[in-house]
DNA sequence: TCTGGGGTCCTAGGACCC
DNA sequence: TCTGGGGTCCTAGGACCC
């Protein structure tokens, strides 16, 4: 038995949460996102169904953008509550299954198993989701994660897809470097500067080459990523978050001094709250500013002492922001606070 | 109809010390 | 008196992902 990765991948997620409860809509373009506003400026789509995939809307679109290609389709405000309770009930399922999980975001996991046949596996895996929760999701099979999602992409929607290193050239060769996950636009354009655009030329590039390009550490990662390696590891510990942040874009900027300390102080608090009710401590506290022009920046201090005392943390937030030029109008202001790691060993 | 929000990790370079 | 090399801490910025 071979010890197989499974990335199980909730198909459309938040836009099928919402038509398990508004099964009226069924077949028709659900797009989710901001309030449910189509008009509402400055909010984007956070998940769009099928149906209004096919006429071009995707996460990440202006939601008036997506108003405006799709304009039969219904807008529903984005509820995180919901999404989080079937996120867990799916999770649960796929525990119950017995093989060691790694929960990774609402709608993703990873599941290791050294089965015979990992299709009859992702078969049943599909069956109870759907069975249990309605809800549908693809299934990628390898022998690592970041196979295994490339996979996933293969399968859906409501599909099963096995990469190995049986058909992994013949598969991937062709495509293009961001096929891979892990190589986004960046990596690929740099690429592109050296003569590789396809999975194959990277796989077939030397070492030095890449690591003289990208470093040791991302140069040899890539290579590896292209080769078909990747991370096996399936680790079932909670996930400790290294970081937590709020950003808000402002419906208008904020010219006013007084109005942009105000928000970073509300920003500051919010997010302190939700790191205290979590237990943790705070080391650094980051500042980010986005002009109206888009450029954007992010100013970091770690505090003199690690903790949880609201006076400092909001201080050093408002001493960031004071040592940025505010002469520009303010699109956005964020508070990240970055946290004590517990002790590993 | 310009461009959300929440994250993680890596790299580069300066300061400082020996 | 023209100048090595290693190590650590810190911040800035880039890149990527969902």
């Amino acid at each position: 038995m071979k010890p197989w990765i499974l990335h199980v991948d909730l198909d459309q997620f938040l836009a099928s949460v919402e038509l398990r409860r508004h099964p009226e809509l069924a077949g028709l373009p659900v797009i989710v996102g901001g309030s449910g506003d189509p008009t509402e400026p400055r909010k984007v789509v956070t998940c769009a169904s099928y149906e209004a995939r096919e006429v071009g809307v995707h996460a990440g679109m202006p939601l008036r953008t997506a108003a405006r290609k799709c304009p039969d389709a219904t807008f529903l405000p984005s509820d995180p509550a919901a999404y989080d309770e079937a996120s867990e009930q799916v999770m649960g399922l796929l525990r119950d299954l017995g093989h060691p999980l790694e929960v990774w975001g609402w709608d993703e996991a990873y599941l290791a198993a050294a089965v015979d046949d990992p299709f009859d596996l992702a078969e049943r895996i599909r069956t109870v989701i759907a069975a249990e929760t309605g809800l549908s999701c693809s299934v990628g099979i390898s022998d690592n994660k970041q196979r295994a999602k490339v996979a996933t992409g293969f399968g859906k929607p409501a599909g099963v897809y096995q990469l190995t290193d049986a058909n992994w050239m013949t598969v991937m060769g062709d495509r293009p470097v961001d096929t891979l996950w892990g190589v986004g636009p960046k990596t690929s354009k740099k690429l592109a500067t050296l003569g590789i655009t396809t999975v194959a030329d990277l796989a077939s590039t030397d070492a030095t080459t890449l690591v003289a390009a990208f470093g040791p550490s991302t140069g040899l990662w890539i290579l590896l990523l292209a080769k078909g390696g990747g991370d096996d590891t399936v680790s079932t510990q909670p996930w400790v978050p290294r970081s937590r942040s709020h950003v808000v874009t402002f419906p208008h900027d904020l010219v006013d001094r007084a109005e942009m300390d105000a928000a970073v102080t509300e920003l500051a608090q919010r997010t302190l709250t939700e790191v205290v009710e979590a237990g943790r401590t705070v080391t650094r506290v980051a500042v980010t500013v986005r002009t109206n022009t888009f450029f954007t920046r992010t100013k970091i201090r770690k505090l003199a002492v690690a903790g949880t005392d609201p006076g400092p943390i909001a201080a050093t937030a408002l001493e960031l922001l004071g040592e940025f030029d505010l002469d520009r109008p303010i699109r956005l202001l964020g508070v990240r606070l970055e946290l004590e790691m517990p002790q590993t060993h």
